[in-house]
RNA sequence: GGCCGGAUGCCCGAGUGGACUAAGGGAGCGGAUUGCAAAUCCGCGAUUCGUGGGUUCGAAUCCCACUCCGGCCUCCA
């Protein structure tokens, strides 16, 4: 069965075939050389669970790639360039949210909550949001993290690039658009997009010009400079904003969809396989995005565009206002392992709307929990033997898959194939893995094998080996002191002792567990209530 | 106003014409085990798929109407 993904620019379900396929044609993935770029955070603020449900939904489909036998090249940006905050936006008038993010951090300075030396430098606020975004990204598993961690200090901008290092790529491909005719300086110094020489405008996204112009939004701002309402600035001179860059136009700032562009055709090409967002990214972001490499290049941007549909909090739209959103560093103050977050938000296939409550989350922990038992089950049962035999890594054996291992990958595989159908795909792994932990003891060949498929479907999902938030020092020797305690009472018969005792470690964050060969505990993926 | 999704048991959520006597997870209930604890194990649970029509030998799955919910068209993932 084909690898089919929704695709955006067509509204159809597509077979996904690599632009530079691997050796094998009958299966052109194994060995197929990925390129997708991800839209990636802004970074005047803390990311939340709703922008990285986008960001773990271009993960999961990265590591899925990659358990097809792909080489998947993923590159994520963070903009650390400001983007206007009110609704004039293709004309960049309005307030920039970096300089929003600059006051907010000089009122933390004044009550006392320095996050940055100097909240008056932009570059310094951005820093301070970007080492927080790859911190919780980190916590919860992304690849892309996970390799511009690896990379050393020059490829790291190859992976997660950052606008405000690219800007001279901005100009460039900015004067490539005014030498094709697909741009223009206007009266008021603003280099615009003629959306009108571009004639799949509005292709992505459903929309026409026709339609842009008289929308009931009206918002497509009329100004007297532009050659078409829904003209969007590429540069804008302003001497006054809080960052701007020289230019051939005069110092100022680049249009908010050029970065995309620009860095993406820059570090992988000027054709990618698949480009990722959020829904709402696709107009005009996306429709910008093509319009600006494509009217470059004269070539496809992007084969796939793949969106993710937007999370709801409690049944309802997240809103700042409402007050109704959750960063992940909120979350894991209240006792949430961060796993438990990136199962949560991976568990619902990327296309469906998603309501996420913290109920998700305990449900999550449990379902997690199930898998990493097993994972740990298997892992002693295989260690045991191979210490045994001295043969440490187990390699003189070569293991051959169960009948129902195999059922197990085939349906995880075809559920994935099917646009990312991520909620049969775990059914798969649950029906096999349930029966298997609930079995008593294993075989030694049934333990390798069972061992090295759950790694497989782990690569994709991501929860079962992954190591838990470690335990503060001090919680651990509090935790170990309560052990001992416990176990005194426990010999002594005094039962509600005993009991008072796990319930503070429970309070701390700790489950124990009594066995034959006396108690353990372990950190605890979720506290006792939501 | 235009466009687009969705409605499945207590909750989340698969299933897109016959193997559905509706996957999987969570919660619940009954039992076993245990210390009257935690964990674990066994068993139970939708004759029904928003409502009403229709097509068909056969529909959760196709068509029509209606109701409700959500999204986009403007920043937001």
């Amino acid at each position: 069965m084909p690898t089919r993904f929704y695709n955006t620019l067509t509204h159809n379900l597509d077979e996904f075939k690599p632009l530079r396929p691997g050796p094998d044609a009958s299966n052109p993935l194994v060995g197929s050389d990925i390129r997708m770029y991800s839209c990636g955070p802004t970074v005047y603020d803390y990311a939340h669970i709703g922008n990285f449900r986008a960001f773990l939904f271009a993960d999961v489909l990265h590591r899925y790639l990659a358990f097809l036998g792909a080489n998947v090249r993923q590159v994520m940006n963070m903009t650390d360039v400001g983007h206007m905050t009110d609704d004039q936006l293709a004309d960049g008038a309005g307030r920039d949210k970096l300089e929003l993010a600059v006051e907010k951090m000089k009122q933390n300075k004044k009550s006392g909550r320095a996050l940055v030396d100097n909240p008056n430098d932009p570059y310094q606020v951005a820093g301070y949001f970007i080492q927080a975004f790859l911190q919780d990204a980190r916590t919860l598993g992304l690849a892309v993290v996970l390799e511009h961690d690896a990379a050393d200090a020059t490829h790291r901008e190859n992976i997660m690039p950052r606008p405000t290092q690219h800007i001279p790529e901005f100009i460039a491909l900015i004067e490539r658009l005014i030498a094709a005719g697909h741009a223009y300086v206007a009266g008021d110094g603003v280099v615009y997009y003629d959306v009108r020489s571009f004639a799949d405008y509005g292709r992505l996204s459903g929309n026409s010009l026709e339609r842009l112009s008289h929308g009931a939004g009206g918002r497509v701002s009329e100004q007297a400079a532009k050659r078409h309402p829904a003209d969007f600035f590429l540069w804008k001179p302003d001497q006054t904003h809080i960052m701007r860059w020289p230019s051939p136009w005069g110092e100022g700032y680049p249009g908010w969809h050029i970065e995309c562009s620009a860095m993406a055709m820059g570090i992988l090409g000027e054709s990618l396989d698949i480009h990722t967002g959020g829904e709402d990214n696709i107009f005009p972001h996306h429709e910008c995005e093509i319009a600006q490499s494509q009217g470059a290049t004269g070539k496809p941007f992007a084969n796939f565009w793949m969106h993710t549909r937007h999370l709801m909090v409690n049944g309802e739209k997240m809103s700042k206002s409402k007050g109704n959103f959750f960063i992940i560093r909120d979350l894991v103050q209240k006792g949430y392992d961060p796993l438990v977050i990136r199962y949560a938000l991976i568990a619902t296939r990327y296309r469906e709307p998603m309501n996420f409550t913290l109920q998700s989350l305990h449900e999550a922990a449990a379902a997690i929990a199930t898998l990493r038992d097993l994972a740990q089950r298997l892992t002693g049962a295989v260690a045991a033997v191979d210490e045994a035999a001295g043969d440490g890594d187990g390699a003189a054996h070569t293991p051959t898959l169960e009948p129902g291992e195999q059922t197990m990958l085939d349906e995880f595989t075809r559920a994935m194939d099917d646009d990312l159908n991520i909620s049969g795909a775990l059914a798969a792994v649950f029906s096999w893995a349930g029966p298997l932990a609930r079995q008593r003891k294993f075989t030694y060949p049934q333990a390798r094998s069972a061992l090295q498929s759950l790694r497989r479907v782990d690569g994709v999902l991501g929860v079962v080996f992954a190591p838990l938030r470690p335990l503060p020092a001090q919680t651990v020797a509090r935790v170990n002191e309560l052990m001992q305690q416990r176990a005194a009472a426990r010999t002594a018969k005094d039962f509600a002792a005993a009991d008072l005792l796990r319930q503070q470690l429970t309070t701390l964050g700790v489950e124990v567990k009594d066995t034959p060969s006396g108690a353990v505990w372990q950190a605890r993926l979720a506290p006792m209530q939501p």
